[in-house]
DNA sequence: ATTTCATAGATCCTATAGGATTTTAGGTTC
DNA sequence: GAACCTAAAATCCTATAGGATCTATGAAAT
């Protein structure tokens, strides 16, 4: 007989058919494969998947406290509506609480996490190479114009990626795990704007740059700098994503800046 | 015919008893029914509520994204173990984080917050009073000791509650959805950690005079006062939470006082 | 006495079926 | 032509059934 001793088998990570339900069903709504406010059948996910409705129904249960998709009692589930500009600038508050606290908790940095944001930023500058290269040649093209713009999409992706993985390498090192679960929650309802928003990446410049003095406010001796070096590159983002159609302004957020 | 127009039916608030199933267990896991650790049974709660497992499970699914029960694949749910040292540290920052961010966006106080405060904390007074009554003649007695330790429960419960709306009404006039799901989400972890601790409610009086002082900031000129005083309190809170057993200390808080 | 193995029970997980409700399509009437 | 009513299809929701897995109890062997 095979002397298997009783294999202490915890990092094999077992699933169930839910979570691979869930994974497929968050593919479909990140590529926006069904439009906001479009329903999303249980059943029809279910034929589709090949699998029964069950699983299905809990990932939707899962995926509607993320926002992406909202029910509505024995009316079934939606992608979510597009964010308004009121929502935009609640999110980007929300988003500067977080990681400003997160940032202020990560202080002082130690020499891993100076080391994982350097390595994070070095990703994040390929793929921003990635991006100018991509939005230069979609003009003149190397093949197919929808060619061209599924190469500007997939390198979209990969830049908004590297970009959180940026955030998250701050995250981690904050040491408090109710902080980094608020920011992903942050996260799904983020994915849904950069999703939402019409023309390219433009700021690819101001982003790196900005994450560069980030990296420069921790290495500083300064415990102050990198909360406001993350507090302005908020900011900013926030600023460049609310450039156009001035709207009615809803809140402000009182702090010294 | 009734000439009724197209009702924007809104306020009727249709729920499937997915919904009535998850306040149910909700209401056993709050009042610790079930120990941390023990197991909750799908087919279980399904033959005690005379449901199916199918709204069991889609309910079990949104708790579990509450922290309030922890779910292994193929081995079942099983309400989650007591918070640790640690995690209490954490969740103190993480309170302290969205309350006082909460408080500031809520500066200045408009006549309503300062109405709706002045109320809460009216009730809130009243809940204490019962809290100290019940803690008193809790040894003489004026029925049967469990039916004393009963009505010290039920008090208890009734000043958490009042103690939640006080916060909850700063929460509503801070304008920002996402910091109001954070507090929730929030909420349930607090709401675990204050049934896990084993003598009675012993700081009413400090409780409600930081409540009072919060009150008093709001109404004073000074934009930096309502933010101080809620910091102040959120501190004081977890101080006294953590005052016995000195274990490993995990991470501070860094900012000035 | 401790460990190992095997069997029985319970539980989780998925699939299928049927009742209730909503949505959609088509016809009718003003 | 627009609004209203009716009927059918689709969908959601819940219940039930069966296979797969885990847990627990008890016997056998070292």
């Amino acid at each position: 007989m095979n002397a298997q001793p009783p294999i202490p088998r915890a990092d094999i990570e077992r699933r169930g058919l839910r979570d691979l339900v869930y994974e497929h069903i968050l593919e479909i709504l990140l590529t926006g494969e069904i439009s906001p406010g479009e329903r999303v059948s249980i059943d029809g996910l279910a034929r589709q998947l090949n699998v029964s409705p069950t699983p299905v129904r809990e990932a939707l249960v899962d995926l509607e406290r993320t926002g992406l998709v909202v029910r509505e009692a024995l009316r079934g589930y939606r992608v979510s509506p597009p964010l308004e500009r009121g929502q935009l600038q609640e999110l980007f508050i929300a988003r500067e609480t977080v990681e400003t606290a997160a940032t202020r908790l990560a202080t002082p940095a130690d020499d891993e996490l100076l080391r994982a944001l350097a390595a994070a930023h070095a990703e994040h500058e390929k793929a921003g190479d990635r991006v100018r290269e991509t939005a230069e040649q979609g003009g003149e093209a190397t093949d197919s114009p929808e060619e061209a713009h599924r190469l500007q999409v997939s390198a979209a992706q990969e830049y908004f990626a590297r970009d959180r993985d940026f955030h998250d390498r701050i995250l981690e090192h904050c040491g408090n795990r109710y902080l980094v679960k608020m920011s992903q929650d942050l996260g799904a309802q983020v994915h849904r704007l950069r999703q939402a928003l019409p023309h390219g990446i433009t700021d690819v410049n101001e982003a790196l740059a900005e994450h560069r003095a980030i990296i420069e406010a921790f290495a500083s001796p300064d415990p102050t700098a990198p909360e406001a070096a993350m507090r302005h590159h908020v900011r900013m983002v926030a600023h460049r994503a609310l450039v156009e159609d001035p709207q009615t302004p809803t809140q402000e957020n009182h702090e010294d800046p």
